[in-house]
DNA sequence: TAGATTGTTAATCGATTAACAATC
DNA sequence: TAGATTGTTAATCGATTAACAATC
């Protein structure tokens, strides 16, 4: 979800190899290109090339070739890249190596979806716990993993040194949460409660959008319908057009 | 969510009131400045200017201004903007009025969750219907919502004349749906499923992608504990850091 | 009036893309 | 070798920000 989102990020953001500091879209991109190496491995494809992926991506090759650049890799002229090798260039560039354990706070239909996420290790995200505070989900366990009152957060994180919240709580709750969570220590969060945080400057915080995305989408929905109407089959297939 | 971001939109923009193009980071912040200003509304605050804004929403007032422009608001000076007034122009820029009628695809724990969003309606979007292949889910309802054989879906769409279609399946059965969806007349797909759609160049589609902004996320946390360990009560609280 | 704020034009900054040299 | 592809430096493009005139 970007989306973007959303996309001003006030804190300069250098990376570790000393080429200055990564663009926050080159950053955004990476997940892309893993999945989309993973894919070929799945094929059994062992090298690749800037303009296959590009091509695959629909991005220009050499914006591939930059981003990769960011993780350290080294591809070989005429041959590209060893597509084992990029995968867990990314992979450690992205800190998915050293798993971050998390938190989630809100136990609802949402909070429920993202427990039931077993992909996310794969993504350096293991979420450990689920904390709510209405007393009939408390006790229970969701994807094997117990619901635990909100008020023993703080503690917990602490002692179990967890850096990273989630939050799928309603908007009204968001901002309590928060606190506890700061108040445990956690460093990070990833908040999908459509309310803006107020936080320490050290804690970083990613909030998904669902709304700036609908506004986009919307958008572009109202303007399809301002213009002429749409010729059937005017280019009938083919072209990945996403975006978010 | 960001979506992003992810951002690379090769469709030009343009807007109605012609004054050119709108970038795709206005575009995003368009929710945020609708989400202050109804805030602002239910506190009796009746006028409101770009400083005040931007010292609100972390953004510098010119930005807020240039942004606000595009929806066709005039402003007075030294009074500011109406927030009543502000706050139709960008739902009517934003095309909120005329409700977009959406079909949803996938009853899962993510689809549930969205069909169980009311505020959505008050966004322009309101989902008539679900969608699933399971035949234990169909027939049931959820949030008030019919659960239907997914084959029924192209043909309905049709019918009803639905623009907007939304996927919370898994990655596999995306696709798919977004080929029944597309058969169906839909122009517009809010993919929720960890997948690229490969669709005609005329429909629309914002790919949710939370794998790019968890990578983000943890990348900036990796960087954290690279450097030496934050110091605790450096900038004790206040500021508001979100980003996404 | 003086001062605050809008609207607008010009400058800056950062990401993308183009051009080209180096390498296999 | 010739050609494909990487790596890198320079040019372009677009979004943000600064500067300033217009207006209430």
């Amino acid at each position: 979800m970007v989306i973007d989102i959303n996309l001003s990020n006030p804190e300069a953001i250098h990376h570790p190899a000393g080429q200055g500091p990564i663009p926050q879209p080159s950053l955004n991109r990476m997940s892309q290109y893993h999945h989309y190496l993973m894919e070929l491995q799945d094929q059994g494809i062992d090298r690749v090339s800037c303009s296959r992926i590009g091509a695959d991506l629909n991005l220009v090759p050499v914006q591939v070739r930059k981003d990769l650049q960011y993780t350290g890799i080294i591809g070989k002229p005429k041959t590209g890249y060893v597509v084992a090798e990029l995968i867990l260039a990314i992979e450690s560039f992205l800190g998915w190596n050293n798993v971050n354990e998390a938190f989630l706070v809100g136990a609802g239909n949402l909070g429920t979806a993202l427990l039931g996420h077993e992909r996310f290790t794969k993504f350096g995200l293991q979420i450990v716990a689920a904390f709510d505070s209405d007393p009939s989900k408390i006790g229970q366990w969701v994807h094997g993993k117990a619901v635990l009152p909100l008020d023993k957060l703080a503690d917990l994180a602490q002692r179990m040194s967890i850096h990273l919240g989630i939050i799928t709580t309603p908007a009204e709750a968001a901002q309590t949460v928060a606190d506890e969570m700061i108040r445990g220590g956690i460093q990070a969060i990833w908040n999908f409660a459509p309310a803006r945080l107020k936080v320490p400057t050290h804690v970083i915080v990613h909030s998904e959008d669902l709304y700036s995305s609908l506004a986009s989408l919307s958008w572009k929905l109202a303007q399809r319908f301002h213009v002429p109407i749409q010729q059937e089959g005017g280019t009938p297939d083919g072209v990945d057009a996403n975006c978010g």
